[in-house]
DNA sequence: GCGCTGAGCGGTAGCGTTTACAGGCCACCA
DNA sequence: TGGTGGCCTGTAAACGCTACCGCTCAGCGC
């Protein structure tokens, strides 16, 4: 059937350790040799078998990603960079996808990626101490996409002050009232900005002298529906307010759509600034503050492989955000 | 270190055999045995090795899938659900995400998947022969989402009669002069759907006594940009367009910006209608085709297991596609 | 009492690699 | 000429399971 590493050798003349050591380009092999082999591989179509030589080495070769779901935009943008990186590096990408809290839970009770990876990336996932325990039970190198923990490698953005730039930001425009539209931190599912964000939004309220208003801030979940519905309450405050900053990006197309039923203006009537800068951010002419998702994955990608070659670091890389004008706070930036 | 199932033999006081058997349910242990089996490997948080496993019995326990993009809505989407229903089954997903031109050629090439999978499914992805048969040399059930061909199982919607509806509800609207965003069917990276949409597309035109206009047809090349910038072209034209069809509501998004852009109002002066009803489809108040993803993605699944099992079936199953109507369209469904 | 049956269990030969470890060979030097 | 060290190569022991085969023994029918 399929040929094995015997066949390969027994056509090159040499033996079995001199295949395996040719092909994976190890030294001690002679020129001509590793040609040789190299031509029967060739010939007998030979790739060796992963799950024999994993057996065998103690290698997987594999890298377990984690996510909590895979159909947002954040963790599709991660999962695509991720996979290419690592592809690159020889190494297979096994996917888990927690969906659900029962998911997640489940998930931390199996631990199905024991003995299986030489590694584990996580993203954007606020853990528990128990959660971190037992990622680090596995022995492997953990990384954390979106989250800092000592002792962990990670990568993430500042997310206090992203929200921080996009509050200054309306206050600079001259805004006197801002509302949040925010994520809830006390989601089961809990991922890491909503907690950071929404204290950057407190944090540039604070700095301008202004006062936190409670009425303000409004839950929006994270959805679009959410945000539309965080709009829907926020609008009809009895002092409204003339801007609104969402800590996402879907959470503020929510908005949007709020504000243009009741015929309202944007940026007018009410500025609106999201976070995150997704693609369709500039289709809807969303300001918005910029994360740079792609260079985070690889950055944390590239030092997990380097961990797993025995790099000892683990080091805490913060990326910087952006803040990206368009229509829905600045007139003068509109495309429309 | 780690328990081996000898320890956990040594601890139930049976043999290696046993354990095996016993931990996999199969027959031929006594109860009084399992629960002993169990409780030791309970106590040692024992754990087969999958390597080990999969080289003594030749099953990878791993679907492969592949992918040309995971960061657009469609796939994302694929593999979220199949995920979650392999992970069920007790498989591990292992992801192949194609990239680019380059990541797709060294994708056939090499077949990363040998050895290591017991079977693939491919999302939408238009094969050549070569590529066709290059699936078929490795031996394990191969499916196919959104496409079909004789000799692999598939699933898929009617592309070409999901276009039609869309046309058909233009042409019910009374418009007279129906313009295409279409993709571009010589693409390197095609994907399935633009053949079968631009078909429906003229079917309908031709079923309603309407010759076709090769003016009226424009590549989209799937991209909100790419829409944008032909709906610019279609508006320029001499007998301006009254209604729009994008081949895939990405597009249409973009048309729905140049339309802004040009200050014409939707639907009065131009209706626009999508195909594949994303979540911010109704975000957009775009009218559009809903198709069933996850409908698709999990039938596939299981019938994909069901294969691997040895079902010999190698069914294809078209699902229905279903006319959404809302503002772009039809003024009187708007949530404005 | 006997043979038959089948449930329950153990022994062990693979599965296809990797990786010590042990040489063999040859060039080079004293 | 003998010794030494560096290349190169082969031998064989893991790696941790699965699956086949065969054994034991209780229960059963006759």
């Amino acid at each position: 059937m399929v040929a094995s590493i015997e066949d390969v050798a027994r056509l090159a003349g040499v033996s079995i350790a001199t295949v395996s050591r040719a092909l994976r380009g190890l030294p001690d092999v002679a020129t001509a040799t590793r040609d040789r082999v190299f031509a029967a591989a060739d010939e007998l179509d030979y790739i060796a078998s992963p799950f024999a030589a994993r057996l065998a080495s103690g290698r997987a070769a594999t890298v377990g990603v984690v996510v909590p779901f895979v159909n947002r935009w954040f963790f599709a943008e991660v999962i695509d960079t991720v996979e290419t990186a690592l592809r690159k590096a020889g190494f297979d990408l096994l996917l888990y996808n927690l969906g659900d809290e029962a998911g997640r839970d489940r998930f931390f009770d199996v631990m199905p990626m024991r003995k299986r990876v030489d590694a584990v990336l996580v993203a954007s996932l606020v853990l528990s101490d128990e959660e971190f325990d037992a990622l680090a039970s596995l022995g492997s190198p953990v990384a954390l996409l979106g989250l800092e923990r000592p002792g962990f490698l990670s990568v993430r953005i500042d997310d206090i002050q992203g929200a921080y730039q996009a509050v200054e930001h309306l206050l600079a425009l001259g805004h006197q009232r801002i509302g949040l539209i925010g994520g809830d931190t006390d989601d089961p599912m809990r991922f890491t900005p909503p907690l950071h964000r929404r204290d950057g939004y407190r944090d540039a309220l604070r700095d301008a002298g202004r006062a936190a208003d409670p009425a303000a801030e409004v839950l929006g979940y994270f959805t679009t529906d959410g945000g539309s519905a965080a709009a829907e309450a926020l609008l009809a405050l009895p002092d409204r307010p003339t801007a609104l900053f969402a800590e996402s990006d879907e959470m503020a197309y929510g908005a949007l759509r709020t504000i243009r039923r009741h015929n309202l203006r944007v940026p007018e009537d009410i500025a609106v600034i999201g976070f995150d800068d997704q693609a369709i951010a500039e289709l809807m002419d969303l300001s918005t503050i910029r994360q740079p998702v792609a260079e985070q994955a690889v950055d944390i990608t590239a030092r997990l492989l380097a961990a797993i070659d025995g790099d000892i670091e683990r080091t805490n890389v913060v990326l910087p955000t952006e803040l990206v004008v368009r229509g829905s706070t600045d007139v003068t930036h509109s495309v429309y």
